[in-house]
DNA sequence: GTCTATACAAGGATAGAC
DNA sequence: GTCTATCCTTGTATAGAC
């Protein structure tokens, strides 16, 4: 079982910050190989190689490559999930529901930008893992796509979002906007401010001249 | 070499069609298992079974499985510029540079659910395809993608477009926000016509309660 | 055109030394 | 913790019969 001490025993802490500290590093190099070559050509030659070791090491952090790539994917959607509860939490009582919506557009952005490639590698990626990672995967996505479903409805419940339109149409429509913008090409010249008010812009006004 | 007589020789249609009604079962199995499976999971023994076939039979009909794979993608592609381009092409000259945007998105969403699988297929596998593949496909993805961006360019100067936007993040939104409707779950249940309605309404005037 | 049988390469995984 | 060496499975691709 290649299970390195995750924390809580009594090692010296030297030790596991290094251990800990390479498992990082593997981690990012995956997130970076997925990126640019897809689940398919990502071998484990290539991460073990971005990340300074030989193959075989791998095997101390991680059970499989299928282990390796659920614990990327799974750190993404965790870090975002708890970012954008947080900002969210953080707003006074008195805030709308399309306030609390619109911080969340930028509590997601944050976290896309702050994750780097394991954004796309996230988008990209998870529907072309074996069954048994989606599966394992499912219930952490499930959960944030509720906890946006909430947000949503009650946006449209305070009368801040149009209520003509599907609400899973509306849905799809917001969340797939913001999961894309982690593909976009030259995105790293937006800092994570600007590119919070464009979005916001976009999706709650659009693209057409804004009447005045 | 496994090229079949597209057509043009002098043989019997009889045995044309009937090799041609494989070859169209064959793709379409493939984009079918793509978007199931994915590029990296899906095995010719899979797309064969699919299609009623064994797998070296594939090999009467393609060189590899990166010829077959390339092959749906570029069909879809192709599809789809022509599809947009001919509704555009038919509006009377009149047409604002607002209104052939529109006809545009219109058209893009006819084409996506015509396509069935092809078009989820594309999305999601492009960016995990062997490099030559991609190289093959992108003057054809890139000549679509110029298409768009005057489009766009044309409505933001005609002003029934904001201005006050990076023109390339306003062009990768509407793009982005298009191709992933191809993902959307149930999606089934609205039709083109409705679709096309709907996404007019969410990019150009966005989700918030338009204002009156 | 389609099948069966098989060659062949690649890459994930394991064992054990250091 | 990391390395080297190796096993073993999987799946693409080919050859040749029918």
């Amino acid at each position: 079982m290649a299970q390195p001490n995750t924390n809580g025993s009594a090692r010296p802490t030297r030790a596991l910050a290094k251990s800990a500290a390479t498992r990082r590093r593997v981690i990012e190099a995956a997130a970076r190989m997925l990126v640019e070559q897809g689940y398919a050509a990502t071998r484990l030659a290539d991460i073990a190689a971005a990340a300074g070791l030989q193959t075989g090491s791998l095997y101390y952090y991680f059970d499989s490559k299928e282990s390796l790539v659920e614990e990327v994917l799974r750190y993404g959607v965790q870090f975002t999930h708890t970012h954008v509860r947080v900002i969210v939490e953080q707003l006074p009582d008195s805030a709308t529901a399309g306030e609390r919506l619109a911080a969340a557009v930028g509590g997601f952005l944050e976290a896309t930008l702050e994750l780097g490639n394991m954004s796309p590698a996230h988008v990209r990626t998870f529907h072309q893992l074996p069954t048994e990672i989606q599966d394992s995967l499912r219930p952490i996505r499930r959960a944030f796509a509720r906890f946006w479903e909430e947000l949503i409805d009650a946006a449209v419940a305070s009368g801040e979002i149009r209520a003509d339109i599907d609400p899973l149409v509306l849905r799809s429509f917001i969340i797939s906007s913001l999961e894309q913008v982690a593909e976009w090409p030259g995105r790293a010249r937006h800092s994570a401010r600007d590119l919070s008010d464009v979005m916001r812009t976009l999706i709650f006004d659009g693209v057409g001249r804004s009447r005045d």
